[in-house]
DNA sequence: CCTCTTTAGTACGATTTCGTAGTAAATGTT
DNA sequence: AACATTTACTACGAAATCGTACTAAAGAGG
């Protein structure tokens, strides 16, 4: 238990560190600009208010990030024809393009890990990890009342 | 497979988030500065470049930060007598405290975790968890010729 | 001793993130 | 239809992060 404290602390700053310094691809690009291509490369074209909270990130950084993004042309934004409100975000050519490079460098990553596991170790693992990540998403509000509705880091629907 | 990717992609911004939304304890602490307190009640005082290495963040912003927790009163730096250039840094009564309560909520979250999974399931979890971390963790430099040593996100030794 | 290099950290400016306060379109409500 | 409310987002300023350039102490070689 002690030691999953002890792993836990290790989260520090820098999420997806390791990444960036592997993908120096190009490099005018941020962390979180990854991140965003990546989940739009996977979901498809979302509005920002589900992006921002696929990122688990306010609003209002979302508007930042996109707008960088936009400026650099790896995605475009138009209103919805439906609500004028909503601006769907949608990948660009080069946009797409560098995610898939992203992707495949993350694969690459994940058949390491098939490559140590055994099949049967995978199946646990992954079964273990999504059921802790219900564990903790759930159990955000441990010692609150009431929790204001938030992105939260992790999000595992069903 | 393609569920661990997916998992990955929600590991956005924000690391921690849940954490200070639990813990508005203490209004005026980043998540940074929580993070650094826990280390150093796990680890105890620490020089500056160590206490950078284990939140996974750069010397720079390591001192931004200290700087910061000094101000609040949370830790105490003074030059190590052997080496007039290291930097001890070490928890005051206050920080001591603060890392204290967040110490407790994190425990509680893990033992949300012992509660609902067997023991079995734990042992599992625990094993597969740092087999993983450590896959990638060696396997940052996959498409690289060569690394610059730089803090990653996770690093276990052993 | 006197350089030369390495190590440990800080300073500073540029970029990123984010809370708060807006705007404007959609959706009630009477 | 005239309003209030809600929803989806942007603007802006304040704070946090981080790369680069520095300083100063420690160690090395002669």
């Amino acid at each position: 238990m002690q030691e999953l404290y002890d792993l836990f602390l290790k989260t520090g700053l820098r999420p997806f560190a390791f990444m960036s310094d592997t993908l120096h691809l190009e490099q005018n690009v941020t962390r979180s600009d990854l991140s965003t291509l990546l989940i739009l490369l996977f979901r498809g074209d979302l509005p920002m208010s589900e992006l921002a909270a696929e990122m688990g990130a306010p609003l209002s950084s979302m508007t930042s990030i996109a707008k960088r993004l936009e400026r650099k042309g790896y995605i475009a934004r138009a209103a919805s024809v439906q609500d004028q409100r909503v601006k769907l975000v949608t990948l660009t050519q080069e946009g797409r393009q560098l995610a898939k490079q992203c992707e495949q460098i993350i694969m690459a990553m994940l058949s390491r890990l098939e490559a140590a596991f055994t099949p049967e170790e995978m199946e646990q693992f992954t079964t273990l990890l999504f059921k802790a990540a219900r564990v903790f998403q759930d159990g955000g509000a441990i010692t609150l009342k009431e929790t204001k509705s938030r992105p939260m880091k992790i999000k595992i629907e069903e």
